[in-house]
DNA sequence: GGCGATTTGTCCGTATGTATA
DNA sequence: CTATACATACGGACAAATCGC
């Protein structure tokens, strides 16, 4: 009747159910069992199957609805902060399918603060690419990026059809591009963002902003990211 | 009388303040002229005025409060994340004082994921060292980290007297250490949290979770770090 | 849109084993 | 050994959010 083991009882029903769900019992997004329903499967009160489940929710496995359910939150998936970054190869690398939606893209003359980063006379014509990136058919990033134009005269054209910068840019003579250097900064979702990437208004960001130069140092590219931290975590390997 | 140049009036309002702040004519924390001392100083509507503000204040450069004026923020610090992570010398690379402040100092035994990143047996005796890093005597971020005792029996010591892990880790023999891997995400402040960060609950902070080791790979500490993001912005560089 | 059933969130209380002073 | 504090586990009641009809 005692509990001999040193273990408590709700950890060793959290980790039974964080087993449950690495083994596929359960997937991303499906709601478990109720907590009555956990309870007289584990024989236990339903305040120690909430111990557990709070656990879990604490380090963002489940999350709960009230009136809904409990339900498991999709891991974030790894995004590589390095030399290369290309959403298309991080999300590949993931076994889901990248895509990207178009919300802007325009020519205007660049500010102060562009010229700077881009290394390129105040008022010249930069092109602004603005859209989102999904990985399958969930928003995972809200992005603006910034081309010299004069250097990339048909990037507009080719940015309607290929959806890959990287693609892109091997069309207009870049095969190979660097990151110069990002940084990396938290913000709240403004209404728009979270209409956008599905998610509530004030839920956590992380913003990157990154340059992206030749392989001599010229920068091609400005960009930034908005992530959903629920989705996402940037991760900066050695080497 | 017309506006010959293609740039806004209010943009280069913005522009000239922000310089004005670049170069310490207003410093962090110091308090702008009211909107209508500087309508006059530019000789344009107090609007105008307000439509500068509003855009930098969109840019954390400025932030307002109702009924007290407009204050500068304080610039986020950088903080490389690289090889090698050390906030005392990221913080002393900034001209301020690192400080840390000490929560908590207990030895227990490890669970299941903390024995895998540490390499060490299940229920394996780790140090753990939570506290506070300070710039001068602004709280940057909130971190808990895990060391495996048995490799490091006068840590907890050592570390009462020294505020420095790299310094301690020096006196435990360890001259030399690197991050193998960083994994940042993006999460909310708790209550707590924002009490210690003094930042408000709800706040965006930026966790930063390492592993570091010794040269030839052998892991030696896990850290977490809960980072106050309007404080810092977390840079990684090439290289 | 309303309504009722379902489900989670929060509060009250009780009891017991374990570690600590 | 006693007193105290703390974590664990159980029981019940109601509020608040959600969902389906």
């Amino acid at each position: 009747m005692t509990q001999s083991a040193r273990t408590p009882v709700w950890k060793s029903i959290a980790e039974t159910l964080e087993n449950e769900i690495e083994h596929g019992h359960y997937r991303a997004g499906d709601k478990l069992p109720t907590e009555a329903e956990l309870a007289s499967r584990f024989g236990v009160n339903r305040h120690t199957v909430r111990r557990a489940l709070g656990d879990m929710a604490e380090r963002n496995i489940l999350r709960s609805r009230r009136g809904a359910g409990v339900f498991v939150e999709s891991a974030p998936t790894d995004y590589p902060i390095g030399k290369r970054v290309s959403f298309t190869q991080n999300i590949q690398a993931t076994g889901r399918l990248p895509n990207k939606q178009l919300l802007r893209l325009e020519e205007r003359s660049c500010d102060s603060s562009e010229a700077k980063v881009l290394d390129i006379p105040i008022g010249a014509p930069v092109l602004v690419y603005e859209g989102l990136s999904l990985s399958g058919d969930t928003p995972i990033a809200h992005f603006v990026s910034i081309f010299p134009s004069e250097r990339f005269p048909h990037m507009s054209e080719i940015l309607k059809t290929v959806s890959s910068v990287t693609e892109t840019l091997k069309h207009q003579g870049i095969d190979d591009y660097v990151r110069r250097d990002t940084r990396i900064t938290a913000e709240l979702a403004t209404p728009v963002q979270a209409l956008h990437l599905r998610i509530r208004a004030g839920d956590p960001l992380l913003k990157s902003v990154g340059v992206n130069t030749t392989l001599d140092g010229t920068p091609i590219e400005q960009g930034q990211t908005w992530f959903a931290a629920e989705r996402v975590a940037l991760t900066v390997a050695r080497d």
